[in-house]
DNA sequence: AATGCCTTCAACCGCGGGTGT
DNA sequence: CACACCCGCGGTTGAAGGCAT
């Protein structure tokens, strides 16, 4: 709520000063041009403006496409009347006025989403927002950008880098879904539930562990099941979207791949049987030699050994240490959002 | 109070792909 | 096939507000 104010606060504010600006821009290009120069262009073109958009502007926009529907942008933005691109009417409806979208910080289902599906496919932002409904691609590259990046930095990384992801495969995504199942049983406040999140989340462990193709197993023919008892938020994504597109088909290994690591990170983390996990999870992670190499690295910790990488071996010890003060200090914005 | 730095996010830019002529 | 136009995507920028000094 208070990002919402916030974020319209600084949307009035900007329009307040959009509203005393007289830049107009070079339609084709998008440049600057000051106001009063260049007359002869601008007889031959017509002024567009640039920068924040007025309340006039928006509602000019809103009533236009409740009207006449969206689409086909540059006819739209004259039609309309809007000193605009048609590229910036775009922008501005899908980022910011269609009635759908969804305003204020992302909660620690759609986090996770995003890690897991950054994981997957990268800086496609697009294909990233098509899965979490209501937030756009620009709000999500702006996240990554701002907090995980942020996160990174702190750990002295790039957030592209092998050692991040795995930083995030096996101690920032685990902790979200505890987060996660927290503020389920929180909202939930049924102690008989909550002893079922945990249940559940214990048979995919053990279906994980007793069982070398765990996509096969248990797993994919309870997957919804448990996603659902897991998370429900993010159940509810998976299953909104598992229907619209390509994903319908990976969904299974989507949630087993993520939850099968999760679980792993746990295990990581209180000593468990990582190399029965990780064999298990073979197929279902994006996984290399090195992502292997690594994670026996990390199982040798955690078991008290010693990693064969010094450097490594400092960094994963730094994380986990960052983990009680700077990192998980930082992470209660996560938590508060 | 003034100043500077940092963070956030709306908006812009360049580019590539798709489509119509 | 060539060209022009439109749309959407990912990267980047810059304004505004918060915070520290």
């Amino acid at each position: 709520m208070a990002a919402t104010q916030q974020s319209r606060s600084r949307s009035s504010a900007a329009a307040a000063k959009a509203a005393a600006c007289s830049e107009v821009v070079d339609e084709e290009h998008g440049r600057c041009r000051q106001g009063g120069g260049a007359q002869e262009e601008a007889e031959n073109k017509p002024e567009l403006r640039r920068g924040p958009w007025t309340v006039d502007e928006d509602l000019t926009l809103v009533n236009y496409i409740a009207d006449n529907g969206e689409g086909r942008w540059n006819n739209l933005a004259r039609a309309a009347g809007l000193k605009r691109t048609g590229k910036s009417c775009r922008l501005r409806w899908l980022n910011y006025l269609r009635p759908d979208v969804k305003r204020g910080n992302f909660s620690a289902d759609e986090q996770l989403l995003i890690l897991d599906l950054h994981t997957r496919w990268g800086n496609r932002w697009s294909k990233i927002a098509q899965h979490l409904p209501g937030r756009t691609d620009n709000e999500i590259k702006n996240y990554w950008r701002t907090r995980v990046q942020k996160h990174a930095k702190q750990l002295n990384c790039d957030a592209n880098s092998k050692r991040f992801k795995d930083a995030m495969r096996y101690l920032w995504m685990p902790h979200l879904v505890d987060i996660d199942i927290d503020i389920a049983a929180a909202a939930a406040d049924d102690h008989h539930h909550l002893s079922l999140l945990h249940h559940q989340q214990q048979q995919v462990a053990v279906a994980g562990a007793g069982n070398g193709d765990l996509a096969a197993a248990g797993y994919a023919a309870t997957n919804d099941v448990q996603l659902h008892a897991l998370s429900s938020g993010m159940a509810a994504m998976m299953t909104t979207t598992s229907s619209s597109d390509s994903l319908a088909s990976e969904s299974y290994e989507d949630g087993g791949g993520l939850f099968a690591n999760v679980r792993a990170g746990e295990m990581l983390m209180s000593g468990g049987d990582w190399a029965a996990q990780e064999a298990n999870n073979q197929g279902l992670w994006p996984s290399s030699d090195h992502d292997q190499s690594v994670q026996v690295q990390v199982q040798a910790a955690a078991g008290g050994g010693q990693f064969q990488d010094p450097e490594l071996s400092g960094w994963v010890q730094g994380f986990s240490e960052s983990i009680t003060d700077n990192f998980w200090a930082s992470e209660e914005i996560w938590k508060m959002q």
